[in-house]
DNA sequence: TTCATTCTTGGCAGTTTAGCCAAATAGCCA
DNA sequence: TGGCTATTTGGCTAAACTGCCAAGAATGAA
C-alpha cells in the first residue's frame, strides 16, 4: 500500500461510517454470534421495522453483511468477520477517553 | 465483556464517527508516521484551514488524537495507534465489495 | 384466491454534518 | 506596542442522516 488517493479515502470512509451507528454497530455484534433475522434484530434494537432493515441494507450496501431469504424470512450473516476486531481497538480509545475527563476534573 | 448496553453502543459509534470521514482518515494515516502541525496536514489535505482544525478537534474529543503546542504551532499525535489497524480489514471489506460488483456484473 | 406475515421502499420532518469566510486568540519578534 | 504567523471559533448554507408512517412486494397457508 504506497499512497491511498482521495477517492481510497473516500470508499474507507464510507465503510467506517457504515459501522458508526449504535443501532448498526448492535447489529453486527449480533451477527458475530450466527445468523439473524430481521424480526430478530428489530426486537433487539427496539425500533420499526422499516428503520431496522434500513440500517441493514446500508450494511448489505458496504459489503458488511449479506443476506438470505428463506421463505418470508431474511437472513443476515457477517460477510466480513474482522469488523468485530474493531470493538477491542474502540475500547481503548473509550478507557483513554475516561482518562483524559479524569485527570480533567482532578485539575 | 458483557453485553454492552445502548450507551455503550452510542459511545463506540461516536469513536467511529470520528473516523468516518475521507479527511480524517488521511490525518490518522499521517499521524502514524509521526506527529505533525495543522499547517503540514492543512496543504495535504487541501481544504481551509479551519476545517482541517475542525476536523482535529473533532478528532481529539474523541480521544483519537492529541495536541501540543509549540510556539505559534500546534502539533498532533495519536493517542492511540490501533486506529490504524482497521484499514486492513476496511481493505478486505473493500475487496469484497469489488468482487460483489463483478460477480454482479457477470451475471 | 384471499389473508396474514415478513421485509423493503418511498416520502416526509427534524437533526446533524461539512466547508467556507470572517473574526478572535495566541505566540514571536522587532 | 505593532505586526506577522498559526490556529481556533462563530456563523451561515447546503447536503446528508435518522426514524417514523404508509404503501408495496414476496411468500406461505387456508
Amino acid at each position: 500500500m504506497k499512497k491511498p488517493t482521495k477517492t481510497q479515502y473516500e470508499a474507507r470512509a464510507e465503510v467506517l461510517k457504515a459501522m458508526a451507528h449504535p443501532s448498526r454497530l448492535l447489529i453486527v455484534d449480533e451477527l458475530a454470534k450466527g445468523e439473524r433475522c430481521v424480526c430478530e434484530l428489530t426486537e433487539m434494537i427496539g425500533a420499526d421495522v422499516s428503520t431496522v432493515s434500513k440500517h441493514l441494507s446500508l450494511l448489505k450496501n458496504a459489503g458488511i453483511v449479506m443476506d438470505e431469504k428463506r421463505g418470508t424470512q431474511v437472513f443476515y450473516t457477517l460477510r466480513v468477520p474482522c469488523v468485530v476486531n474493531f470493538f477491542s481497538c474502540v475500547e481503548a480509545v473509550l478507557k483513554e477517553r475516561a482518562r483524559i475527563y479524569l485527570s480533567a476534573v482532578a485539575g
